[in-house]
RNA sequence: GCGAUCAUAGCUCAGCUGGUUAGAGCGCCGGUUUGUGGUACCGGAGGUCACGGGUUCGAACCCCGUUGGUCGCCCCA
């Protein structure tokens, strides 16, 4: 080991993580779950690029937001192309059942997971490289589709072992009457405008239907008599929330209604909803304010936004970070076996009997360095179920709690493993 | 983009109102003890106190700046 490195030592990305030990195993359980999940509801696997043309994303989300102007990683490649590393997947997706025909498989049910990029200032539950797992219905008008996604996403959430996160709901109506309620309440604002805080004031212009969850106090008084979507819902957007709402009842979801609860963007149609931890719950305080636990909704307008036929989609995404850190720490797998090499001549028949205890199944370890006297206290504190003594001589003892029969088996298989 | 807060050993931290060679626990390495045993003791390696200026007889400590972390606002696909 040297003393000093001989130039300064690269630091890590700002807002990207390193993720080690039990965060880490708690990170695997959280994909793993949703693994199992998934299937249960015969969601296909899909593994998609990591990044895509930026055009892709900026079409989808719309050019002028925020989110696309400041909040991408967008580099141009050799060729002068501008490409952007995906800071979501629903688009991507999109873009991969135009261009690669998926419309055969329609309606389309697909689940991925992996790392995605936003540009934006770390803090809790938040950084610039982030993971999710997604689950989308592609080419599913109907309201059972949302009840399905929506079962899968509440069977998951329980399957983890977090209780204390509820469903938030709510509809967005259909194109006509999202843009009704929009009027209606750039006008109720609008009224008040002198009022509002500054943030608001701006967001009458830019994206009015955020007014409604401010956290700001000077505008909350105003919040509760502003107008509610219900009233500007058509028979068919009533109708279709009433179907998605009867269809969780009866699969034994639990939700609430929330009002205010709205999507940014313009493609968003009808059901919109956010899992989002009790008020006072664990799960609260180990978030901070970043509340989120998974959300999503139908996306209805995205299709034709990327050039493509009209076809309706929902989904949902969470964040694997968030998810475990209401996970919680998790154990690395269980340790069943140390070989403990008690004398150095003893380690080619220690590497022997190790290779056997791990072609036969069991998860081992071998001590074999340091001072001969500290190898035995090494080989306890990796709390293993059984220790396996190698001297000079060969093998000799085993000692622990519990059964060694798989121990034993393994070390009586006659073939090699390699042979 | 804005704000708050922090930065001392590999890790978690102590370091009084500025005052000699900057400490502990854990971890790592070695020794003694023990000898079917997660024991106890001893020792060792490891720090330009984030970086750069300034104030002072003297700075880990006070002031300014920079960088980085954390948390929050904005935004949240």
């Amino acid at each position: 080991m040297s003393k000093k490195t001989p130039s300064k030592t690269p630091g890590a990305i700002r807002g990207t993580q390193d993720i080690f030990g039990a965060d880490a195993e708690a990170f695997a359980f959280v994909v793993e779950t949703f693994e199992r999940v998934r299937r249960l509801y015969r969601f296909r696997r899909v593994e998609m690029p990591v990044f895509e043309k930026t055009e892709v994303f900026a079409r989808s989300l719309g050019e002028t937001t925020d989110v696309v102007s400041k909040e991408m990683y967008s580099f141009d490649d050799r060729g002068g192309d501008s490409l952007t590393l995906r800071p979501e997947f629903t688009a991507g997706i999109a873009r991969a059942y135009l261009t690669n025909g998926w419309q055969q498989y329609a309606p389309l049910k697909v689940a991925t997971h992996g790392p995605l990029f936003r540009y934006e200032r770390p803090q809790k539950g938040r950084y610039r490289q982030f993971h999710q797992i997604d689950a989308e219905v592609i080419g599913a008008g109907e309201p059972q589709a949302d009840v399905e996604l929506l079962a899968m996403a509440d069977q998951l959430l329980k399957e983890l072992g977090i209780h204390d996160v509820t469903l938030h709901l709510n509809t967005l109506g259909d194109g006509e009457s999202r843009e009704a309620w929009r009027a209606a309440l750039v006008t109720y604002f609008g009224a008040v405008k002198d009022q509002l805080s500054e943030e608001s004031q701006e967001r009458l212009e830019k994206n009015p239907l955020r007014i409604l969850d401010s956290k700001d106090a000077r505008d909350k008084p105003f919040l509760a008599g502003a107008p509610k979507i219900d009233a500007f819902l058509s028979e068919e957007a009533s109708a279709f929330f009433a179907a998605v709402t009867s269809g969780l009842d009866a699969a034994g979801v639990k939700w609430v209604r929330a009002e205010s609860l709205v999507r940014g963007l313009d493609y968003y149609r009808h059901t919109a909803f956010e899992f989002i931890p009790d008020e006072g719950s664990a799960s609260a305080a180990a978030l901070g304010s970043q509340s989120t636990v998974l959300g999503g909704g139908r996306y209805d307008g995205l299709m034709e936004s990327l050039g493509g036929p009209a076809t309706p989609a929902v989904g949902w995404a969470a964040g694997i970070e968030r998810l475990a850190m209401l996970v919680g720490a998790r154990e690395a797998e269980l340790l069943e076996a140390v070989v403990l090499v008690e004398h150095d001549d003893g380690i080619a028949e220690a590497n022997r009997v190790l290779a056997k205890l791990r072609a036969g199944g069991v998860i081992s370890e071998i001590v074999a360095s340091g001072s001969v006297k500290k190898r035995y206290d090494k080989a306890v504190k990796q709390s293993p179920q059984h220790i396996l003594r190698v001297n000079e001589t060969g093998y000799y003892a085993i000692s622990g709690e519990g059964s060694t029969d798989r121990i034993v088996t393994a070390l009586n298989q006659t073939s090699s493993p390699r042979a």
